[in-house]
DNA sequence: CAGTGGTCTAGACCACGCA
DNA sequence: GCGTGGTCTAGACCACTGG
């Protein structure tokens, strides 16, 4: 086994157990590379490692501690629909509503942009509701697709990779209209999912996907460590 | 500025702003090393961060290429009650319902454990309802704790610290018990936030969460890279 | 089978922050 | 000051895997 690897998982597995808890200090480099018979440098890489999955905390002079649980944080994810839907074994489709163009979009999506809406369908009956907003400054090349057959979500997967993104999820009741739409109860829970999203800190797109709450679910996963 | 993070940072910049589309391919570690005028240990670190947080991905004797963006995971902030209502300059309490001690929990919590139901409060309104399942086996001394002064997630946290935790959310309309109980409508769309702990592979507790959706949203962040 | 990343070593210097 | 982590070097060997 890698020594390394060994490091760090045994000193991830004491904290995990509850062997060393919050706030203990962990013996320093010197000491562990004696013990593990290795150099410092790999007991750094191990520490180094466990430090950035937030398992221990590395203060000059002081030491290595045992961090505290941050038990706030987990990754969530947020799938890609036609994945998704495929994956349940049911057939995907793309049905556009409209697309408008805007001199000035949103909020969150300044300057001039397209406004689209749609429906992703899952087995010929509505899954979620879109109406994203597309940054003209950013992504002129926008003009041009064809949202028809598209979903402008996946167009922007191959031409604008790379962003950074920033989700809000919420229950609501929806709209009558909306309701309608997604062909759910008036009065049943949605859940409402908005995505901005930047590349170089400029906001390429912005898109409000309603779900029908019977239907959908996000999962996120807490994994502290390696 | 350092060797290691400057080039981290640089190759970093290069695939966020669309320079390097996925799929291209990073130089090798000893033309790096030769460009920046550093050891290859150092050029090594860096990639080795970038692969770490999903920008780039290593292949042997093929070399280091610019990952496929995955833009569909996030690190979602899952904040703790009391902080969370206190940072709104509201004042926080937690009032016990009930505790029963069961046999068999449930489903995501097996074995005897205790039941616990209670109502997170924010500024003297309900906030949240709680139903918790604490499994015995793994924390016995969950018996003596005494719930109605504290929220057993907070006397948790102080007792089995550095758990991994997996997060279902869902939109849901609330029965009328819960309606009244979070002094809402009826027909109000809530947020439902479950949450199964683990500790060295076996249930801790398992813990329903409802939130009002007009007062609570969930906020994801997604930032590749460093 | 050759080139790439993966890992490790032994040593060095620096920066920081507590005493 | 002085001990700690933070970083870097130059070199080495290994393991994998694509051509």
């Amino acid at each position: 086994m890698n020594p390394a690897r060994r490091i760090r998982d045994e000193i991830a597995g004491a904290i995990r157990s509850g062997e060393w808890r919050p706030g203990d200090r962990v013996p320093t480099e010197q000491e562990l590379a004696a013990r593990y018979g290795c150099a410092r440098a790999t007991v750094s890489k191990a520490l180094g490692e466990l430090a950035a999955s937030g398992l221990v905390e590395r203060r000059r002079k002081a030491g290595t501690f045992v961090a505290q649980p941050p038990v706030h944080s987990a990754v969530m994810t947020v799938p890609d629909l036609a994945e998704l839907i495929a994956a349940r074994g049911e057939a995907y489709r793309w049905t556009l509503l409209s697309v408008e163009h805007e001199a000035e979009g949103e909020d969150n999506c300044p300057g001039p942009a397209l406004r689209i809406d749609g429906v992703h369908m899952a087995g010929g009956e509505p899954f979620a509701l879109e109406r994203r907003f597309i940054a003209l400054g950013e992504v002129p090349e926008a003009m041009g697709a064809d949202f028809a057959t598209e979903a402008p979500g996946t167009w922007l997967l191959g031409h604008i990779p790379w962003t950074q993104a920033r989700h809000v999820i919420r229950a609501v009741t929806p709209t009558r209209r909306e309701a309608a739409a997604l062909s759910t109860g008036a009065g049943a829970a949605c859940l409402e999912l908005d995505r901005t999203t930047w590349r170089a800190g400029r906001v390429v797109t912005h898109v409000r996907q309603l779900f029908r709450g019977d239907r959908f679910d996000l999962v996120a996963e807490f994994n502290a460590g390696p």
